[in-house]
Formats: C-alpha cells, sequence, structure tokens
DNA sequence: GAGTGGTCTAGACCACGGT
DNA sequence: CCGTGGTCTAGACCACTCA
C-alpha cells in the first residue's frame, strides 16, 4: 500500500468509495487518518481529497469533516476545439467561406446578451465552414468595435474570425448555451440540408472585464455531435 | 501588491497575462522569480501556475518554462443537473411517469455504445418528466442487469430511474455526446410538439471499470437550452 | 549536463463551524 | 471552545527536456 503520490491516494481512496466502504454521506476517516494509513504528510493526502471533492465525489468542511456526496454532481470538462481542428481531426480539409460582412451603428438587431449601449459601433459577419467542401457550419457573429477596432481591418482570407480573436483577444469570461435549432430555409440552403433539418447549435458569448467582445452562434451542419468523457 | 495566496497570486498574473504582458508563446519568468516578486514561496506559486495551465491559459514544460498559449483551449466545466433538479430551479413542479417498461434478454437493439454481451440480461425503459405536468423531457433507458441486478425490482415511483441509479450505483467513466435531434411521430407526441420540431438531446453512457451499467438519452422539449459559463 | 517544473515533507498558523 | 480542513513555508529530491 505505498504509492505516497496524491494521484495515487486519489485513486485508492476513489476505488474504496466506489466499493462502498462508506456509505453515503458517512463521514470518512479525516486527514490526518489516511496521512498515516498511507504513511505520508498530511499535505498530500489533503490534495488528494481536495482533487475529488472537486470532482463532485466528496464533500468537505471544517470541522464537519469528509463526507460522500449522496448525490454525486455529474459534470465533466467540456473543451470546446476550434472548427479547424475538429475538420482536421476527423481528417477532411478545413476552410472557410465569408458569406456577408457588414458593419453597422448597432440599432435594433444585436444581441441582448451582449449588452451593448445602442451608440456603439459593431461589426456583423456570417461564415460558411467547409469539411472537403461541403458544409460544416454555418457561423453568425457579432463583433463589438469598441471592443476590438482591429478586427475591423482584420485580412480574414488565411484565419477564420474565431482563429483570429482567439489569437488576438483575449477574454476574462464568458457564456456557452447548447441547443437545437430547426434549420430555414435560408439554413437549410447555406447546410446543404432540407428544410426543417435539427442543427445542433452552439452560442458563445464573451467579455473583456465588463465589455463585450464577440457573441457568436454556430449552426452545425445535420448530424454533429458533441462528444466527451465524464 | 501583496495578498500572497495561490489564488491571489493566480489572479494577479491572469491580469498581467490578460493585459499583454508577455506575448503569445513567449516565455514567462519561473516560479522562483514569481516567488521573490511576490514574497512567498515557489510552492504557492506553482499552485498558481498549475491553476492557470489546468484552464488551458499557459503551458508549462520542464526546462522549457512557462509560457503563454498561443491558442488558448477554450473548455469549460459543464454540470449536468438531475432533471429533477433542472425543473425545480426554474420554478415548476416536476413529475415524472413510466411510459414502457420491460425487460428483454438482450438481442438485437442494445446500443453498440454498451459492449453488452448477447447473451447478457438488460431491461429498458421509458419515461417522460414533466415541469408543471407539462412535457419536460422524454428518456429511453438501457440498464444492465447484471452490473445492477437490483434494479429489476426498483420502485420508480417516487425516485425516478435516473435518480435511483445516482443514488445506488456509482460509476467510474462516462461518455456523453450532445446533438440534435428531428422528433419523430412518436416523440413529437410525447413531449407535445409539433413533427419534424428540433430537439436538443442527450445521451449518456456510464462504466463502472469495464462494465456497461446504463445507457440513457434525453431528448428534450422544444426551445431547451443547456447554458454555462466558460 | 543543467535548468526548469513536479512533488513530497514536517511544521505552523488560520478560519470556519459544530458542540 | 476546539476539531477539522485550508493554506503557507522552507527545504529537498526527482524527472523531464532542452541545448
Amino acid at each position: 500500500m505505498n504509492s505516497a503520490t496524491h494521484s495515487g491516494i486519489r485513486e485508492a481512496i476513489r476505488k474504496r468509495i466506489v466499493a462502498g466502504e462508506w456509505s453515503l454521506g458517512e463521514r470518512m476517516p479525516g486527514e490526518m487518518d489516511f496521512a498515516r494509513e498511507y504513511a505520508c504528510a498530511r499535505t498530500t493526502v489533503n490534495r488528494a481529497l481536495q482533487a475529488l471533492a472537486s470532482e463532485g465525489i466528496i464533500e468537505r468542511k471544517r470541522k464537519g469533516g469528509t463526507r460522500v456526496r449522496p448525490m454525486p454532481v455529474q459534470q465533466a470538462r467540456l473543451k470546446i476545439p476550434l472548427l479547424r481542428e475538429q475538420v482536421e481531426n476527423s481528417g477532411c480539409t478545413y476552410s472557410h467561406r465569408i458569406a456577408n460582412r457588414g458593419q453597422r451603428r448597432t440599432t435594433a438587431p444585436l444581441p441582448k446578451r451582449m449588452g451593448l449601449t445602442e451608440t456603439g459601433r459593431a461589426c456583423y459577419l456570417e461564415t460558411l465552414h467547409l469539411a472537403d467542401n461541403k458544409p460544416f457550419a454555418f457561423e453568425q457573429r457579432w463583433v463589438n468595435l469598441e471592443a476590438v477596432p482591429e478586427f475591423e481591418d482584420a485580412d480574414l482570407g488565411q484565419l477564420s474570425a474565431n482563429e483570429w480573436l482567439v489569437r488576438t483577444m483575449p477574454f476574462t469570461n464568458g457564456e456557452v448555451s447548447l441547443s437545437a435549432t430547426s434549420a430555414g430555409t435560408a439554413l437549410a440552403k447555406a447546410l446543404g440540408t432540407s428544410d426543417g433539418a435539427a442543427l445542433f447549435t452552439l452560442e458563445r458569448t464573451t467579455w473583456l472585464d465588463k465589455k463585450a467582445v464577440t457573441n457568436v452562434i454556430f449552426y452545425y451542419a445535420s448530424g454533429y455531435r458533441l462528444d466527451f468523457p465524464i
């Protein structure tokens, strides 16, 4: 019983939890108990238990001790790859076409999520992303030119807007929203599917401090799945 | 300049990265440099930098030092709440109805994802989840009775199958797949929407060690969105 | 080979929150 | 109050990888 490393101890304790050594909600041994048992420092046990807590498997409270969560939180780390990477990872050739690029003083249509002032300047862009020259995803994007003035003159021939922004513009926080959309006529035509097809949809808004940077909606071609481990 | 705590240092360094103090891919100061600068132990800096690395903002290599990632990984922690909690959090009353409960020797239709043997016993279940008595999501589930024999006799009147399994059955790993489905006639009827409506779809398979436990597909009623911060 | 991050230790003090 | 987890320190050794 000696892999006195934090990950070794973490997995050992995880197995004991799964095996049911402590029932749901029951108090587990304290850090010092485990430290004695595994013959290591308390710090090492602490790190292992903190990892399990951040996974939602156990709950820890000062003085209250450590307990097995009665109802574990189901959570996963979801990586949202760049479209280019998604396409290339599936062995296809990536390309993109700017479908529509405009600029307007913000009036009506700017997504509420961005919370822009009516007077702000913003830029609207539609891009079609292709895999082996077949439609893969359709992108609608607003960019707040007050946050990213350089975007106005960016050359998006090589780099897509998405990649340009990721490379150039950091952000401090954002929000993602996943949903399903029934393809309207224009969308169906752009993606080469039939009217009313169900499209997996990802919307993302990012902020730099409190200033909206960009809002984007990706409509993925029919049949797309976003897979990830849990 | 002295909150010599790992989170304080982490946020301070994050701000400096966002402010552009080091350009993309450029080498940042080492742990000992930061430790001197913030007047703290190297361990504390290490913890701060490891957190930033796990967020995908920086890259660290032994001997190679720490660098700002040229193309940060977009990732988020996605919490998948229980249906009951989703409904109750939106201020509605939750209920569910078992639509169909069967048991069969596994023959053809068992999802490939579960990787069950043809001879195994499994249980199939359909559940309609309601919010204020209106359809919220439709669930199709397979349960591997060889992994969870108790499920066969479980009383699912109070607790839904999902909650019963979460409470009773731990799992070691799983896979989630998000997609969009066009409602067929039966689905549309169950969810009270029109034929061909776009439904947000979540499929999840879980394993205990190498043994499949359950495979479930949730079809959410039209208009559902899964939101999370990034 | 040498510099960097990865990790462990032993000890200390603190903060929260049950009793 | 006082036990528990949360965190910091100073020092040490190791492992990777770049030059």
